[in-house]
DNA sequence: TCTATTTCGGACAAAATTATCTTTATTTAA
DNA sequence: TTAAATAAAGATAATTTTGTCCGAAATAGA
């Protein structure tokens, strides 16, 4: 569904949020311990999701990652799926076809619409302070306990 | 959403079907050129919907593949999506854990709920029957025309 | 100003996916 | 029985995605 990066992007995202909503700055290294990525590989994440100005970084000493209280309930899922893996995930053809679309659809088009409008609904009326909160009151986990 | 190979595998698919119900067996070659994929890749798809009798081959001369009519309406696009990326699309957890579900769930589970349930349907309830018909008169399209 | 800490940027490496090539096995039909 | 056509199988290659490493730049604090 999402790639990795994607996945990643996600957590982090999540997880700045909360810290930021609590008035805490953090850095890459906590980040990737509490979402349990891998910590150069999260970093490209995050100077793309900086770049787009989702997520705010500062360097040096006490540096980190952060995310303006402000806008923490007007980013949407689709700004963080769409900064990392595209529009092709709700917008693109479930076969590949670059020209398929409603009048010239190819044959799972149709059968796809609906998938397509529910995933891009959900994706942009979910904001990252909703899922913050879940994950503050300890409904939902960040990272897999280790068994 | 769906890997280059099952992308393949459900074109290939919808095209078999359509001779079949013609009466007619199709080479790989043909295949490929229909459904516009790379011809020895694609054998690698068939050949796994061969050995779980989705499809059926034969060699040699007036060899090929085909799927027996009375399996046309009753294939489901869930048997071949599982069939080459297995279920993790409809069923797997859209962050990638693999202990999440409606008691531990991810942040991002509850939001996800509709969208799998609405694509996990149109998969069980689509048939090949009707993809490949509807590519009969003339509706669909498995390849793109060049520009 | 110096040092330690942190992100940034680029090169590199590993792994997974996609694609190709070559040989083998099977089957049909002459 | 031989030749041609076809799928099967396996080795290899290319590409993309994921992941690592290291030095540079920035910044806070001593």
């Amino acid at each position: 569904m999402f790639s990795k990066a994607c996945e990643y992007g996600i957590k982090a995202s999540i997880y700045i949020a909360l810290q930021s909503i609590q008035g805490e700055r953090v850095s890459l290294k906590k980040i990737a311990r509490e979402i349990n990525s891998p910590e150069a590989f999260t970093a490209k994440v995050l100077l793309q999701l900086a770049k787009i100005d989702i997520i705010k970084s500062s360097k040096g000493p006490s540096g980190g990652f952060e995310i303006s209280k402000d806008k923490i309930d007007t980013i949407m899922l689709a700004d963080i799926v769409f900064a990392i893996d595209g529009n092709s995930i709700y917008e693109g053809c479930a076969l590949g076809f670059d020209t398929c679309n409603a009048t010239k659809p190819c044959p799972i088009h149709d059968k796809f619409v609906n998938v397509r409008e529910e995933l891009k609904k959900m994706l942009l009326n979910t904001s990252l302070y909703e899922l913050a909160t879940g994950l503050e009151v300890g409904l939902t986990f960040l990272k897999q306990r280790k068994s």
